[in-house]
DNA sequence: CTGAAAGCGCTTACAG
DNA sequence: CTGAAAGCGCTTACAG
């Protein structure tokens, strides 16, 4: 089974390499009728079909771009997966997919190996830790795009939630429904990791906002292995919040989890929003008020934003940081 | 931003590129301790990163594979994807996803345009209608595995669930159950599609296994936006059935927003079954009662029998149907 | 309208 | 122990 390259075709037609190329390429402008049948026919007789490794080599473009999610567990990662995907098939380009896993070796090893396979850019979930790698990639110029995390003193263009007005949608609502005693469930407070952090300094201003005081004990956040006794702790206090915010979707499960254990029910012993929209949130009983991040625009602004700067790679860099409007969608669990 | 080649850092370092070349390919048992030291210094000073896309050029090999799925909606997918990836990984190969979104056209693309970036091998959730194409990569002895869908005729590795036997474990967990009058829910059955088909077969044989009728009524099937009517139409029998197995996750969650709209409690209403072991069946009220597919599992070994095809390509095609157990896991919607 | 030649950035016998 | 040369399969000025 050998390989028909250009050369076969090119001989078999009776022509040179560099005609079939332009037939390749669609350039016609200058080929006579015969010779752009007779390299079609040949081309369908061999069976050819064009090594675009070999292209892309001399093109110095590979119509690929990589992505590298922190976690692909976290619902908003597949979702924004999903938009970035839409995008680039319409522009006939592909995406690979890395997952770093939370680990950032992990992830400095997805940054070189994307840019050895010559990926024409890369959107990042970063995991925060490999500072120096992101700067090099922009003082390289390098197009790059950040998104869910943003990287505090790099100059480049980042996607993010207005996190602190998710907070603030969950706590004003939970406060309309009389509810004063709420408390906050975040995974790990790290501070590179901009998502958690920024709910959870919402969630503070909102309850100052609306006069209510901050109690220590109602900010739980610890590992998804953790969770359930912190929970647990959580009911066990003398005052126990009557309300509670799940900051992702992963602490959502964890606290579904603890409620039906321990038979809880919402909202009469206890009411909750989380922030991400979960597949069963409708279909939960009773269904589930979440604050929706909008995943699929924010996917679609950083393909964008990334082809914008695999376009204009000469461009100064521009960096912006773009912020999009979590939405209250109402249901039945406070 | 010059790019820094092999034959750049050859200069800097005063040695040719083929010995840059051997260093980086760790030959360096006829390399001398201050020739290697000295590469290593020049790579590190100018930052030189290797052009994986030349090397995959001359060496006929990208350790890249594609998997194109039928549809990225089911779980099973996702869950398949997962596995591949994991093994992948491993083996430091990449991954390309492709979303054939249910449209032949779709897939035909992808299986075109993956092969012309010169991966190593594909994996195929395949929709069933490209027979040609598919027929073509199996004579071209073309490095793929099938995965979910069997489709007649193909001499080519496939791994599927047994997926009669999915059916049957819920048919006899409702009869265990006391339920007689069993219906099922399916996505459209098309002859391709070898889940719902055989998922079909199997509910009837299991139902005269045990002696039950088969009632035409009871078996529903229809595309999504259909759903709805068809179950609610389902419901207005004069005799209703009192059990409904859902053949995949897609079914389950029209099920389930049927049922809630309507008020309908389960087990008391109706008794449930998926197929599809979903993110939420252990934190729903009630929880439910699922066939979980051994997903990991068939992904792993779909990865596997890739790369030993990869790895042997001369060996004649010995093409096996790999079935997998399902496995019931009880809860409480029966 | 078409062809010969150089080159993209590597690897790989082969020679010495 | 290391280098010169050919080649992977394309594209792209340039010449005619």
């Amino acid at each position: 089974m050998k390989k028909v390259t250009i050369a076969d075709v090119a001989k078999h037609a009776g022509v040179s390499k560099s005609t079939v190329s332009q037939y390749l390429n669609q350039r016609f402008d200058y080929m006579r009728e015969d010779t752009k049948i007779r390299i079609e026919e040949t081309i369908n007789e061999l069976g050819y079909r064009p090594n675009i490794l070999a292209r892309s080599l001399k093109q110095k473009s590979t119509t690929t771009i990589g992505v590298i999610v922190a976690n692909i567990l976290h619902v908003f990662s597949t979702q924004v997966i999903r938009a970035i995907e839409d995008v680039c098939n319409e522009k006939d380009f592909h995406v690979i997919i890395c997952n770093a896993d939370d680990q950032p070796e992990k992830e400095k090893k997805y940054i070189d190996m994307l840019r050895a396979k010559q990926v024409d850019g890369l959107i990042l979930f970063p995991t925060g830790k490999n500072i120096e790698q992101y700067q090099e990639l922009i003082s390289e110029n390098y197009p790059v795009v950040f998104i869910d995390r943003l990287i505090n003193g790099l100059q480049t263009d980042t996607v993010l939630l207005d996190n602190e007005k998710a907070s603030f949608l969950a706590v004003d609502s939970f406060v309309k429904h009389g509810y004063s005693k709420i408390a906050v469930l975040s995974p790990p407070i790290e501070p590179g990791v901009t998502p958690r952090v920024e709910r959870l300094s919402g969630y503070k201003k909102a309850l100052e906002h609306h006069q209510l005081s901050i109690r220590e004990e109602f900010i739980v956040s610890g590992k998804t292995t953790d969770m359930q006794s912190l929970i647990h702790h959580l009911f066990q206090l003398s005052e126990p919040p009557k309300a509670i915010l799940a900051t992702n979707d992963r602490s959502l499960m964890e606290l579904l989890s603890y409620v039906k254990k321990n038979k809880l029910s919402i909202p009469e012993d206890i009411g909750l929003i989380g922030i991400d929209d979960v597949s069963f949130a409708d279909i939960y009983n009773p269904g589930l008020t979440t604050v929706a991040q909008p995943a699929f625009e924010m996917g679609e602004k950083a393909a964008e934003l990334l082809f914008k700067r695999i376009q204009q790679k000469e461009e100064p860099n521009q960096a912006e940081i773009y912020r999009f409007e979590p939405t209250l969608i109402e249901r039945e669990s406070l």
